[in-house]
DNA sequence: ACAGAAGCTTA
DNA sequence: GTAAGCTTCTGTT
C-alpha cells in the first residue's frame, strides 16, 4: 500500500445485526431459509462497488476487506468478566446467516478477516494504523460509535444505510467531542448494551461538557473535587475505578498481530460468474440481474458521467426568474383584471427559452457543490449594510428566519440568514445566548447585532419593491416579520413553486426533499444543531458558528432551488397558477392566522366536565357487562373480549389480524339488539370529544392575544385544498348535537358577530359544469333540490312526495361520483349488495351519459399525461395511474376523478379569499376573515355592519371563478351571523 | 422518543 | 369510493 491508496474496511459483524433489525425479514423462496441480512449485505456491497467506480463520489477504494468478530470471548473478558455478559443469544433466524455472509464476502472476491481473541473493531483499528503509516486513507463502513475514536484526517466513516459520511465534524456534532476524546467520553457514559459500567448518572451531554472543562478523563478524575454539582461530583469520585476500567474496555487495540497484510486486500474486479453463482443460489433475482447486466456492459457505464454546464453564477442578470423581474411583477395584491387573466391559457411548447433556461439551471445546480464552511457570520452593522447593498445590486435575496419556536405567533427572532447568489450566504445573529446557563438562561453573547438595529437596516430591503425576497415556506417568516412591523414584499416561495409544479409526485415540498431531488444535497438538519428530545436546546442556545452553517446553508439552498424551479413554471405553463392561486394567498393566510379566533375556555371546561361524567358512567356500565375492568380505549383488548371471550357474532379482522371494533361494526351489532356495543360507541364519542377538543383546545389559546391561531398549510394536500393544524380547526364537530356544543365555544364579544358563508354543493356544481350535464345544470339554475332531481331522473318518481329513502340513495350516488364511484364503495355506504349498487350506477350512467364520458375522459387523460388539471390549470400528478397493480391503478383513477372536482372547488374558494380583503376595504367594511373550512369562510365583524357585509361576501364568493372561467352553473352561497360558530353555521 | 395502526372528526 | 389531522395504544429504538 502506498500514498494515495484508499482502504475500505467493512464492519461485517456490526452490519449483520443492523441489517437484520432494520430490514424486513426475507426468506429464500424454495426452502424458507432466512436471508434478509444476507440480502442487505449483498446489496450494500454491490452498491459500494458500483459507487467505487463512479469517480464523481470522490472516493475510489484500492483496498477492501470485510472484518468480522471471531467469537464472543475476547481479551476484554479477562479484564472485566462481565463485559458483554448480558448479551442474549442472537435470534434463531439470524444464526444461519453469519456463515452465509462470510460466503457472500468471498463470492464478491473480498477478503474475510477475523481473529480469535479480538473483536472486529480491534482489527479495524489495527488496519487503520497500518494504512495510515503507509500513507493511505481509510474509510470504515459502519456507524458504530465504538469506531468513532478512529476518525481522523486520514480515517473517515460511512454509514451505508443512511448514506452518510462521518468525519471529524460529524463526530463533534453528534457527541460534542472530537474523535480523540471519544474513548474518555465512552469511559464516562459506559454502554448498557455491552455492559461497560461507566459512571452512573453521566450521559453523553454531561460527559462532553466535563471533558471540555477538564481536558481528559485523568484530568477530570484528578480534579473531580472542583465539580459544582454535588451528585455528579460524588458519583465521579466514587466510580473513578469503574471509569478507568471502562476506558480500557472501550479503547480499541491497534496492534493486533494480524495474519494478513494490507497488500492482501488489494481490490480486484468482481468475478462475474462466481458472484452470480452465489446470488442465484440465494435466489436474489433482481441483484443477480443487475450484476449480470453490469459485468457485461462495463464500458457503457464509464461513459455515463454527466457533462457540466456552469450557469448558476450568472443568476443576477436581468433575465432572472424567467421573465418575472421583480419590478415588473407586482402581482402581489394587484387587481385581478380581465387582461391579466388571459395568461391562464398560455402554454409554451418544449424547446422554448423557458425550457432551455430550466434545463441549464438544473445542470448548473447539479454540478455545483455546497460548502457549508464558506458562509459568513455577519456580526456588525457595516458588514450587514454591505450585504444589503449586495442584495439590492442582485435584485434578489433568499431569506431564512431563525426563531425560538415553530409557532410563528410565539416565536422570537434569534437570527436571520440571507443568500444573494449560490454559495454566497451569511447569517446575522441577533439574540444568541451562552449555552451553559442554568434555569435563568445564559447571558447574551458578544458580537451580535442587536435585534432593533439589525431590523432597522433590513426593513427597507425586505420592503423594497425592487428586490425579490425568496424563502421556503414563506408564510412562517411573514407572520413573524409582521409581528416585528415588517411587511415583506415582493416575494417568491420555493415550496409553493414546487407544489404547483409537482403536486402528487412522490417527493414532498419541504426543503430536505427539494434539496435532495434538485441539488442532490442533504442540508444540515435543525435537529443536528439543536439536538432532539429532552436534550434539545432552543435555537438561541445554539453556538453561533453552528447556527451560521445551518441557517446560511438553508438560505443558500433556497436560492439555488429558486434558480432551478422558477424557470420550470414558465416551461410548463404554470406561471399563472402560481401567481394567481398560490402566491397571493400567502399574505392573506398569514393575516388570518395572526388574527386568530376567540375561544371561551369556560364553556370548554364545563363541557369537559360533562363529558368526563358521561364517560365515567358508561365505563361503569361497560365493566359490569363484560365483567372486568379492561382498557376500553384499547381496540386490541376490546376486540379480544367482545369477539373472543364473549363470542359476539359478526366479528371481522383488520389487516393486522386484530378483531375489528370499528363504529360501523359496533353499530350493526347494536341494531341487532346487543347492549354493549352501543355503550362502547357512545363512550368513544364522549372521550373523543373530550380529548381532541374540549381538553386540547384551551392549550392552543395564545397567552398574549387570548385567541387560538391555527396554522394553514398551503402545500400539504394533493388537490389544492388547504389543511389546518395546531389546532386543526377544519374538523370541529358538527354532525351530532353533542359535538356541536364544541362550536358554541368559538365566540365573539358582545359588539361583534361571526359571519359564516358557505358554498352550497360546490363540488356537484363543478361536476355539472365540467361534465356538461343538462339536467343538473337546469336543476342548479332553478335552485332545485339536486338529490331529489337525481332520484326523480333515475327512478322515474316525482319530486313531490318522494320517500326520503329514495332521495338518500340518489344523494349517496351523487357523492359517490365525486369520490370516483365504485360498486364496492356504494354498496358499503348504502349497506346494500354489490350487485344492487352496480345496477344503480348503470342506471345513473344511462340517465346521465355525460358523467360516464367525463369519468372515462378523465381516466384516459390521466393515463396519457400522468396528471389531471382543474379548470384553472392546477396540475395534480398520478404517477401510479399506469400501475400494473389493478387496485392501485383503480385507486389512482378514482383519486384523479375526484381531484378535478375537489381541486377546482379549492381553486374557487382560493380566488374568493384572495379578492375578499380588497372587496371589504372598498365597501369600507371592517369585517375580517378568520377561518376557512374548504367550502366555508368565517368572518368576524362589528355587529352594526353585519347586514352590509353579507352581500359583499356573497358576491365575491359567488363570482370567484370569473373572469377566468364563466361557469355554466351558478354558485350559491348561504351566509348568516351569530355570536358563536354553532349558531352562525 | 418515535412510528404505525386503529379509530374518529371534518369537507 | 375523495381529501385531511389528532389521539390513544402498542411495539420498537
Amino acid at each position: 500500500m502506498k500514498k494515495g491508496d484508499h482502504l475500505f474496511l467493512i464492519d461485517g459483524s456490526g452490519y449483520i445485526f443492523r441489517a437484520y433489525h432494520a430490514l424486513p425479514p426475507l426468506t429464500r423462496k424454495s426452502d424458507s431459509l432466512p436471508v434478509g441480512a444476507v440480502s442487505g449485505f449483498c446489496n450494500m456491497l454491490w452498491k459500494l462497488m458500483q459507487d467505487a467506480r463512479n469517480t464523481d463520489v470522490g472516493i475510489v477504494p484500492t483496498h477492501f476487506a470485510v472484518i468480522f468478530d471471531y467469537s464472543s470471548k475476547t481479551f476484554r473478558n479477562d479484564l472485566y468478566p462481565e463485559y458483554k455478559a448480558n448479551r442474549s443469544a442472537p435470534p434463531e433466524d439470524l444464526v444461519p446467516q453469519f456463515g452465509l455472509i462470510r460466503q457472500a464476502t468471498r463470492a464478491f472476491n473480498l477478503p474475510c478477516v477475523e481473529m480469535e481473541g479480538f473483536e472486529a473493531d480491534d482489527l479495524i483499528a489495527t488496519y487503520c494504523r497500518l494504512a495510515c503509516e503507509a500513507g493511505g486513507d481509510t474509510t470504515i463502513i459502519s456507524s458504530d460509535k465504538d469506531l468513532m475514536q478512529l476518525v481522523g484526517d486520514t480515517v473517515g466513516m460511512y454509514d451505508p444505510m443512511k448514506d452518510r459520511q462521518i468525519g471529524i465534524p460529524e463526530v463533534v456534532e453528534k457527541w460534542g467531542v472530537p474523535p480523540e476524546k471519544m474513548i474518555d467520553l465512552q469511559a464516562l457514559t459506559g454502554d448498557s448494551v455491552d455492559n461497560v459500567p461507566g459512571v452512573p448518572g453521566i450521559g453523553p451531554k454531561t460527559a462532553a461538557q466535563l471533558l471540555e472543562q477538564f481536558g481528559d478523563l485523568e484530568g477530570l478524575l484528578a480534579r473531580a473535587g472542583e465539580i459544582k454539582q454535588e451528585k455528579r461530583r460524588e458519583s465521579i469520585i466514587a466510580n473513578a475505578d469503574k471509569a478507568r476500567i471502562s476506558r480500557q474496555l472501550v479503547t480499541l487495540k491497534n496492534d493486533v498481530p494480524v495474519a494478513e497484510g494490507l497488500d492482501d486486500f488489494l481490490l480486484h474486479a468482481p468475478d462475474g460468474p462466481k458472484l452470480i453463482g452465489f446470488l442465484k443460489t440465494m435466489e436474489f433475482t433482481s441483484l443477480t440481474r443487475r450484476v449480470a447486466e453490469a459485468t457485461g456492459t462495463e464500458a457503457g457505464d464509464v461513459q455515463a458521467v454527466a457533462v457540466t454546464v456552469e450557469r448558476a453564477d450568472n443568476a443576477h442578470g436581468p433575465d432572472i426568474g424567467a421573465g418575472t423581474s421583480p419590478v415588473a411583477r407586482t402581482g402581489v395584491g394587484s387587481e385581478p383584471g380581465q387582461a391579466a387573466e388571459a395568461e391562464t391559457t398560455e402554454r409554451p411548447k418544449q424547446g422554448d427559452t423557458p425550457s432551455l433556461l430550466a434545463a441549464l439551471r438544473l445542470e448548473g445546480a447539479a454540478t455545483r457543490k455546497i460548502d457549508t464552511s464558506a458562509y459568513q457570520c455577519i456580526r456588525d452593522i457595516a458588514t450587514l449594510k454591505a450585504w444589503v447593498a449586495e442584495a439590492r445590486e442582485a435584485g434578489i435575496a433568499a431569506f431564512d428566519v431563525r426563531a425560538t419556536s415553530t409557532d410563528p405567533m410565539q416565536a422570537e427572532l434569534i437570527g436571520m440568514a440571507m443568500a444573494t447568489a449560490p454559495g454566497r450566504a451569511g447569517y446575522i445573529p441577533f439574540a444568541h445566548k451562552s449555552g451553559n446557563g442554568d434555569l435563568l438562561g445564559g447571558g447574551a453573547l458578544e458580537n451580535q447585532i442587536p435585534l432593533r438595529e439589525a431590523l432597522a437596516v433590513l426593513k427597507p430591503l425586505l420592503e423594497d419593491r425592487s428586490v425579490l425576497k425568496i424563502a421556503q415556506n414563506l408564510k412562517y417568516d411573514l407572520v413573524i416579520m409582521s409581528r416585528y412591523g415588517i411587511d415583506v414584499a415582493p416575494f417568491d416561495d420555493t415550496m409553493l413553486i414546487s407544489y404547483v409544479l409537482d403536486a402528487g409526485t412522490p417527493h414532498g415540498h419541504g426543503m430536505d426533499a427539494l434539496a435532495d431531488k434538485w441539488l442532490g444535497h442533504r442540508p444540515l438538519q435543525l435537529k443536528d444543531v439543536t439536538g432532539s428530545g429532552k436534550s434539545s436546546v432552543g435555537f438561541d442556545q445554539v453556538d453561533i458558528d453552528r447556527a451560521t452553517a445551518h441557517a446560511a446553508e438553508d438560505a443558500d439552498v433556497t436560492l439555488r432551488l429558486w434558480l432551478v424551479l422558477k424557470p420550470r413554471l414558465a416551461a410548463k405553463g404554470l406561471v399563472s397558477v402560481y401567481e394567481r392561486l398560490e402566491r397571493p394567498l400567502v399574505p392573506v393566510l398569514a393575516r388570518m392566522e395572526q388574527r386568530g379566533i376567540s375561544v371561551d375556555r369556560q364553556i370548554l371546561s364545563r363541557l369537559s366536565g360533562e363529558l368526563a361524567q358521561g364517560a365515567a358512567q358508561l365505563e361503569e356500565e361497560i365493566y359490569l357487562l363484560i365483567g372486568e375492568r379492561i382498557n376500553i380505549g384499547s381496540p386490541k383488548q376490546l376486540g379480544d373480549i367482545l369477539f373472543g371471550r364473549m363470542g359476539l357474532p359478526g366479528g371481522s379482522k383488520t389487516k393486522t389480524g386484530q378483531w375489528s371494533t370499528s363504529a360501523q361494526l359496533l353499530e350493526d351489532l347494536a341494531a341487532e339488539g346487543h347492549e354493549l356495543p352501543r355503550k362502547i360507541v357512545d363512550w368513544r364519542q364522549l372521550t373523543k370529544l373530550k380529548s381532541t377538543y374540549t381538553d386540547a383546545l384551551p392549550g392552543f389559546v395564545n397567552p398574549e392575544t387570548k385567541r387560538v391561531h391555527t396554522s394553514y398549510a398551503l402545500a400539504a394536500t394533493t388537490t389544492g385544498r388547504l389543511s389546518s393544524s395546531d389546532p386543526n380547526l377544519q374538523n370541529i364537530p358538527v354532525r351530532t348535537a353533542e359535538g356541536r356544543k364544541i362550536r358554541t365555544a368559538f365566540i365573539t364579544d358582545k359588539s361583534h358577530r361571526l359571519v359564516s358563508a358557505d358554498y352550497s354543493q360546490i363540488e356537484l356544481r363543478v361536476l355539472a359544469h365540467v361534465a356538461e350535464i343538462p339536467q343538473l345544470r337546469q336543476a342548479f339554475a332553478d335552485g332545485a333540490d339536486i338529490h331529489a332531481i337525481t332520484a326523480s331522473e333515475m327512478f322515474n318518481v316525482p319530486v313531490e312526495g318522494m320517500p326520503s329513502e329514495v332521495r338518500r340513495r340518489a344523494k349517496a350516488i351523487n357523492f359517490g361520483i365525486i369520490y370516483g364511484i365504485s360498486a364496492f364503495g356504494l354498496a358499503n355506504q348504502l349497506s346494500i349488495p354489490r350487485e344492487e349498487a352496480s345496477a344503480y350506477i348503470k342506471k345513473y350512467f344511462e340517465r346521465f351519459p355525460g358523467i360516464r364520458d367525463y369519468i372515462e375522459e378523465t381516466k384516459a387523460y390521466a393515463r396519457e399525461h400522468g396528471f389531471v388539471e382543474t379548470i384553472f390549470g392546477r396540475r395534480i400528478h398520478y404517477p401510479d395511474i399506469r400501475s400494473s397493480n389493478p387496485s392501485l391503478r383503480a385507486f389512482n383513477e378514482r383519486a384523479s376523478i375526484n381531484a378535478r372536482l375537489q381541486g377546482t372547488a379549492a381553486d374557487i374558494i382560493r380566488r374568493a379569499m384572495i379578492r375578499m380583503e380588497e372587496a371589504l376595504d372598498k365597501a369600507k367594511l371592517s369585517a375580517r376573515m378568520l377561518l376557512q373550512v374548504h367550502d366555508e369562510l368565517i368572518f368576524e365583524t362589528v355587529e352594526a355592519e353585519v347586514e352590509e357585509t353579507i352581500p359583499v361576501v356573497r358576491h365575491v364568493m359567488e363570482n370567484a371563478a370569473m373572469p377566468a372561467v364563466s361557469m355554466s352553473v351558478p354558485l350559491h352561497v348561504d351566509a348568516r351571523a351569530a355570536n358563536n360558530w354553532d349558531e352562525a353555521h
